[in-house]
DNA sequence: AGCGTTACCCGCACGC
DNA sequence: TGCGTGCGGGTAACGC
């Protein structure tokens, strides 16, 4: 699932691959994953534009063109970006294709299908706009803080939250708040700082605010320098990532926790699978232990993830079953 | 208004 | 072999 690092990886592949080139063309296969415009409009738009540069805005892709257009991709789950030379095999996944005047085309791939495109004009203060008029209003309003930029201090994202009665985890998802994270980083992040992830925001000490501050901005300096984490369908025009290599709790569920030992366990917060240490991440008052109070669980949480259960799910079973052959350990 | 939850989109893999 | 279902980023809608 591309979050920050993915994006970037696949930001700073493209500049090198395709920064300076010429569409020629191109053709939408799937018109739902075009946001905007239609796709006869897309195509003639984008036809003779080159390539200045590539930019990422949250988990936006965005490729900067000549006459003050911009092409954004955002993948979501399972979006790609791939660099190939035309006419290279592909499959019924290639939703947008665009030729380069150099004999390569650029392929949005995208298995699930959530991805989108959208070719804009860039407005007068540089944002996005939300249509080829550079007047229309921003695309990304209401997109939140930059983890990685020098504006995101402990000082204002402690401001942010400070109100927020929500639970730490579903805040760090909220991309109003900061942008970028995802489901892998922030569990990564909230075990670095030993934080349980249905604390109330507000709730945080001061310290605990400061540690989470610095284990986003660890945890994802160190996600980009592996080129990401390569799970299930994610790799970059210059290919896959390490991050899953090093990644400490996210889908190890019925593995030792690295810091203490205990058995990585695996919950459900705001709909989404959660895993966390609970000897390194106790839970918060009031609210009792993962896997016993349903009322905190919702009813979408997987049954089965019993204290000698290795992965909650079959598929986990045989991630984690993976994980342990290729580190040598006998499983 | 804030917060939690569900539905939706979509294809795959799981599991019965 | 075949069918129902969980998964999930982002958004919208709904209820409390």
């Amino acid at each position: 699932m591309p979050e920050l690092p993915e994006v970037e990886t696949v930001v700073r592949d493209l500049a090198r691959l395709v920064k300076g080139a010429t569409f020629t063309g191109g053709s939408v296969a799937r018109e739902r994953n075009l946001l905007t415009p239609d796709a006869p409009t897309f195509i003639s738009a984008i036809t003779g534009r080159r390539i200045l540069g590539t930019r990422r805005r949250a988990k936006w892709v965005v490729v900067e063109l000549t006459g003050g257009l911009l092409l954004l991709a955002h993948l979501r789950m399972t979006g790609q970006l791939l660099v190939v030379p035309a006419g290279a095999a592909g499959d019924a996944y290639v939703r947008i294709a665009l030729s380069l005047s150099d004999g390569r085309e650029i392929r949005f791939r995208d298995v699930r299908a959530f991805g989108r495109i959208a070719l804009v004009a860039e407005r007068s203060d540089g944002e996005a706009g939300s249509s080829l008029d550079p007047a229309s209003p921003p695309l990304l309003a209401g997109h939140g803080l930059e983890p990685l930029d020098p504006s995101f201090t402990a000082e204002v994202f402690g401001g942010l939250i400070a109100q927020r009665a929500t639970r730490i985890k579903s805040l760090l998802l909220d991309q109003r708040y900061v942008v970028g994270l995802g489901n892998i980083y922030v569990d990564e992040a909230l075990w670095r700082a030993s934080i349980h992830p249905l604390t109330p925001a507000k709730k945080l000490r001061p310290e605990q605010v400061f540690d989470l501050h610095r284990a986003i901005i660890q945890v994802l300096d160190q996600a980009v320098a592996a080129r990401g984490s390569s799970i299930n369908d994610y790799t970059a025009p210059e290919g896959d990532g390490e991050m899953q290599e090093q990644l400490d709790v996210y889908q190890r569920t019925g593995e030792p926790c690295r810091r203490c030992g205990s058995t990585i366990r695996r919950l459900v917060v705001g709909g989404r699978g959660t895993h966390v240490c609970r000897t390194c991440q106790r839970p918060p008052k009031g609210i009792r232990g993962a896997g016993t109070a349903r009322a905190v669980m919702g009813p979408r949480w997987s049954q089965g993830a019993t204290p000698d259960t290795v992965g909650a799910t079959r598929r986990e079973r045989a991630a984690a079953l993976r994980r342990a052959a290729r580190q040598g350990v006998v499983a």
